[in-house]
DNA sequence: ACCCGCTCGGTAAACGTTTTCCGAGGATCC
DNA sequence: GGATCCTCGGAAAACGTTTACCGAGCGGGT
């Protein structure tokens, strides 16, 4: 049974104030008798009173929220990034209001949208489809403080913040070539060419083992398994397994376990973004860890400098800006 | 570079009419002449207007959005509960707001104090903790519609929507008794009594094998992997595991497995939820599957309910209500 | 000719805040 | 004793909408 609604105005005059003493007592926006503040707190205690933050921020016309749109929660790594954000932006005072498109990029435009409307003070945004967000991100661009996050869209005037994918298969690479003998196949399991992460890092690949083959699908625990039938009934017997994310891999893991295949006494099998079950695994998984804290922890930066921009002009310029962060090398075996 | 703020009252100027025309002919409020219309249209899109939907929701009094707070997004279960909500309400028109608590009780509270100054039309709310959540689902009835979701606390005015962990119980103890030989030790690993769910399994799973062992733990892959280990140590050489999740059960397979042990032939295993990659499990994992879409059609019914309840009295008993939903099992081997 | 009712546009109030401006009262300084 | 400054409370405007109310125009029924 949800209480009448109470209003500041109900606190005021249960209290014996205007209004507006009411307010700065609640907000401490002005220093005032400890005697009158205390009672306005008392009458806002007793009538279990709570700002309304929509007609704060209407009046204020600033809303210290950030929406998150993610492509998919069901996906552990966007699943982990959202948690993180959200860590990271409370601790802040910034509210987070998460949005999954949930592999549609309809929901997408639809869910950012509903950010804008909302007056958020930015938009951070996994893009869906490298080609097909493109025009969602640019509208978000065109509103508000925007931030295309791990996945990059083209010739979008919006921030970029994500980990340096060759850099990650170069450390790859280098981990293969020093601990493996060259003679055993490397393949590549990676992901349809939707998204920038999964191109770069195709082509990180490709770059250090020009020639491989490689298999595509999606960045999905079920494609890891079905590239891992593949290549069993293809006879393939021993090789060197680059998953392009870790889901991918974990998934290649247990498609080629269940079948009663070692790893990785026969198969190896390095992933890509260091979600929590692949350092459960047993043994853990070789992979490369992207540092979600230092990009959670740059994306705040970006927003708390927005905020500070009541100077136009004074701060950083608001183009495009490409912000890479290195992943690290977690040797598992 | 965001544009200057265009407001309605911009589109209404450049479309040569009054506030209210524009405001009717956007939203479509009262039929007008087509040509006006189609003006203000034409207005809007050239200015890139944008609603304010923190004015209309301050003016009407109400505001399509409902607040979904969970314990914690890495847990795939959770993960998907949202990925599911956020469709669900999507696709009825109400915007989804999420909080994940992060295991904190401090920030499930923040994270819901937030939703209800932001004037949501509901809270849902998966409470971390059986008891110190009970304030927080207690302040949360007082303000708006408050629904618990899978995870009940202790005598809060709020209706419950999850499923009847009872049932899945009597589900996989028949599943056992009528095929496995009785002989096999059954084990129960499960979590600790921090949610009614976990209490609940461990109930149900005590009254049909009275006497059996039971290891309790955390709803995480670390504690199956854990548990698979300290039975290991301990020489267990054959058993029948019940899980209290999913996610126990994939750390159980993948402890076990990684020290060569065989499932199913070794070791049974069998885990609650249903979550999406124990059916990628290989073999699938045997498991009773939680109604995740029903649960939330359910809950979206309780919101429109309480949409319509405009005539107070004439709807539904703002009371305590249960709604238990029934899993169904899942044979994997 | 008159009145009724309908259509459709505008004016202004309201939603719950914050904040600017004003003014009353008291203290301080010459 | 007056001028000046500071402190602190209140009245009212503003944020961007929606909507209740009003009124003008007009067609049609008697």
């Amino acid at each position: 049974m949800p209480d009448k609604r109470v209003t500041i105005k109900d606190v005021a005059a249960h209290a014996g104030v205007s209004l507006a003493t009411a307010s700065r007592a609640l907000s401490g926006t002005r220093p005032m008798s400890e005697e009158l503040r205390s009672r306005v707190m008392a009458s806002a205690a007793e009538l279990n009173y709570q700002v309304n933050l929509l007609g704060r921020a209407l009046r204020q016309q600033r809303h210290p929220v950030v929406g998150l749109s993610v492509p998919d929660l069901e996906n552990p790594f966007f699943a982990s990034l959202t948690e993180h954000m959200s860590r990271t932006m409370r601790a802040a005072g910034f509210e987070l209001l998460v949005s999954s498109a949930g592999g549609s990029v309809e929901a997408e435009a639809e869910g950012v949208r509903a950010f804008l409307g909302r007056q958020v003070h930015a938009v951070v945004i996994i893009a869906c489809d490298e080609a097909q967000s493109a025009e969602t991100v640019q509208f978000a661009s065109s509103k508000a403080l925007t931030i295309q996050f791990d996945r990059r869209v083209e010739g979008a005037p919006a921030t970029f913040v994500g980990c340096d994918n060759r850099y990650g298969m170069d450390l790859i690479a280098e981990h293969i070539l020093t601990t493996a003998p060259p003679a055993k196949e490397v393949i590549f399991v990676g992901a349809g060419a939707k998204s920038s992460s999964a191109r770069e890092r195709l082509q990180g690949f490709e770059q250090h083992f020009p020639g491989a083959r490689t298999m595509l699908g999606t960045f999905s625990l079920a494609w890891g398994i079905t590239a891992a039938e593949q290549l069993i009934a293809e006879g393939t017997h021993n090789a060197t397994l680059v998953a392009a994310a870790d889901i991918i891999a974990l998934g290649l893991i247990s498609g080629l376990r269940s079948h009663g295949i070692r790893v990785p006494e026969d198969f190896r099998v390095i992933g890509f973004d260091g979600i929590g079950p692949a350092a459960f695994a047993h043994p853990p998984l070789t992979t490369v860890r992207q540092p979600v804290e230092d990009m959670c922890a740059s994306i705040l930066d970006l927003v708390r400098a927005d905020s500070n921009d009541l100077d136009p002009g004074a701060s950083s310029p608001h183009g495009k800006q490409v912000l890479h962060y290195e992943p690290k090398l977690v040797c598992g075996t």
